[in-house]
RNA sequence: GGCGCCGUACCCAAGUGGCUAAGGGAGCAGUCUGCAAAACUGCGAUGCGGCGGUUCGAACCCGCCCGGCGCCUCCA
């Protein structure tokens, strides 16, 4: 049975949809106005693997993520740029796909943008003025933040604690200085939609909550996003829904924690924030291999603790996914019909199941699931050893895969890949390598093979070393010939 | 000023009251191999930031202290 942190009660709650079988879960994208980092890249894959593991558990998932297309950020790159807000959010969304892509992280059942939902959000807003929620200043609207009793209730504070840190300039036409708007008139240049306080745009926090009960219903199950989103954004979103429909509005509320780098926040500030995309360009391995390292390393901490990057980890992150790509190599070379092994493999990969099942149901433990896994593979080197039967090691293939696609790991067949010879960078000894094309390595093993076959050996370890010197590993395999890995 | 989080081996990281403190990476030794690689076996924190306290029993609960961080403003 599931269990999630849930930020509403501070408990690890027992998770339940409101209707069984199906869960219906928001969660807060990204703001299309650049090009997302890394921290970007982990709220989405902790939502991903939150995805897939309901559906693996059984569930039917709706699942709702929204891209803000239309903000202030957004208003000011455009006329940097002399272009239009169309423009840049067109750019960045599509940008946003193709980094998501490459992290293998699905898309979400319906991705609603914010423009395409000003019906809803003027309805919204509308709902709130007859209710005596929000009131009008000049062509803006207010959401009247006293007016709503439980205000705070999900960030844990309240409103005398908020008023006495405010560090902002308050606008005196705000009633209370914690007021947030609904709507803004705009300016001109800015984009505006007609509505019955004038030409104007959405305020940032509305357009969630339209979207989400416009997609999801006025209760849904599951609300998601970073930290930094818990207040003010989320406490508002529940303050103006819950105020417009006197109903809950999500019933869980799951918030990642941040990427740092050298223990500090990444922000754009500090200037301290990594880009996916510039992390694929500088990496040495192909795309699907950094793919999956990115993946393995921003999983193989608990998503609500704060997670330290650096190239050094992200590389460590190769070695372990490497031992299972090995193993996979392993169990596809060929094997007898009968195995020692074959009865305990049963048994272990039975428990396995189900310790990976305990790992994520203790609020998605992706660290302890992925121990789990390295547990098999160990379990799995010790079968091979002993014997195992070539239908067993189909098998065990099959769980891997299986386990694996909860996390997004572990799905390719194998790792013999083609490398990038492009840019090679300096290895760690600081020497240069020069490209070496596939040829190039395909002769030289050729040539060491031969050179083995005729007892030749300091020839063969020279051409071993040339090949090594270019990060190229040889393996000898038991049937005289060899492979070979980056 | 208010609210909150973190500190576990060389590195990453689970564990949050009771079996020998998971797992991975790196390292060392051994088996195997022409030598390697991979795999396997073994080694590796008498201790979980520090000091007190509660308890039969604490890394886990309480208090104080030290160190680091986040939110309270746009932010995943």
């Amino acid at each position: 049975m599931l269990h999630l942190h849930n930020t509403l009660t501070g408990n690890k709650d027992r998770f339940e949809p409101l209707v069984p079988g199906r869960v219906r879960m928001y969660v807060c994208g990204v703001t299309v106005y650049d090009y997302c980092h890394i921290g970007h890249a982990r709220s989405a894959l902790v939502f991903d693997v939150l995805r897939r593991y309901l559906e693996y558990s059984g569930f039917v998932v709706e699942f709702a993520k929204n891209f803000t297309d239309v903000d202030d950020k957004i208003i000011k790159r455009a006329h940097e740029q002399g272009v239009g807000c169309d423009h840049i959010t067109d750019k960045y969304i599509q940008a946003y796909y193709e980094d998501m892509e490459k992290l293998g992280v699905g898309r979400a059942t319906v991705e609603p943008r914010a423009t395409e939902h000003i019906v809803d959000i003027v309805g919204l807003v509308e709902k709130l003025l007859k209710k005596g929620m929000a009131y009008r200043v000049d062509g803006d609207v207010y959401f009247q933040v006293d007016r709503y009793p439980g205000y705070g209730r999900l960030s844990k504070r309240n409103l005398d604690d908020l008023q006495a840190g405010a560090r902002v300039d308050v606008d005196q036409r705000k009633r209370q200085p914690m007021d947030f708007a609904l709507w803004k008139s705009s300016k001109p240049g800015e984009p505006s939609w007609d509505s019955p306080w004038g030409p104007g745009r959405p305020g940032w926090h509305i357009e969630c909550s339209a979207m989400a009960m416009r997609h999801l219903g006025e209760t849904f199950d599951i609300h998601g996003g970073g930290m930094d989103l818990i207040f003010p954004h989320h406490e508002n979103e529940i303050a103006q829904s819950c105020g417009a429909t006197g109903k809950e509005f999500a019933r869980y509320w799951v918030h990642n924690g941040f990427v740092q780098i050298n223990q500090e926040k990444m922000s754009k500030s500090l200037d301290n924030f990594f880009t996916i995309r510039e992390i694929f360009s500088a990496s040495e391995w192909p795309e699907s291999i950094t793919g999956e390292m990115l993946r393995y390393f921003l999983l193989t901490t608990h998503y609500r603790s704060p997670l330290d990057f650096s190239d050094q980890s992200v590389r460590e992150s190769k070695g372990a996914l490497n031992g299972f790509y090995d193993l996979f190599e392993r169990l596809n070379e060929p094997a007898p019909n009968r195995g020692t092994a074959d009865g305990s493999m049963r048994v272990v990969m039975t428990r396995t199941r189900e310790a990976f099942a305990e790992a994520m149901d203790d609020d998605l433990n992706t660290p302890n699931a992925v121990a789990v896994l390295q547990k098999l593979r160990g379990e799995s080197n010790k079968a091979i050893e002993s014997g195992l039967s070539s239908k067993m090691r189909h098998a065990v293939r099959q769980e891997f895969r299986a386990l694996g696609a909860v996390l997004g790991l572990l799905q390719p067949d194998s790792w013999q890949f083609k490398p990038q010879f492009q840019s090679v960078s300096p290895d760690e000894r600081g020497e240069k390598t020069t490209p070496l094309s596939e040829a190039d390595i395909a002769g030289k093993i050729a040539a060491r093979l031969e050179a083995k076959k005729a007892k030749n050996y300091s020839l063969a370890d020279q051409l071993r070393a040339e090949l090594a010197s270019h990060g190229i590993t040889i393996e000898d395999r038991p049937d005289g010939t060899s492979r070979w890995k980056r």
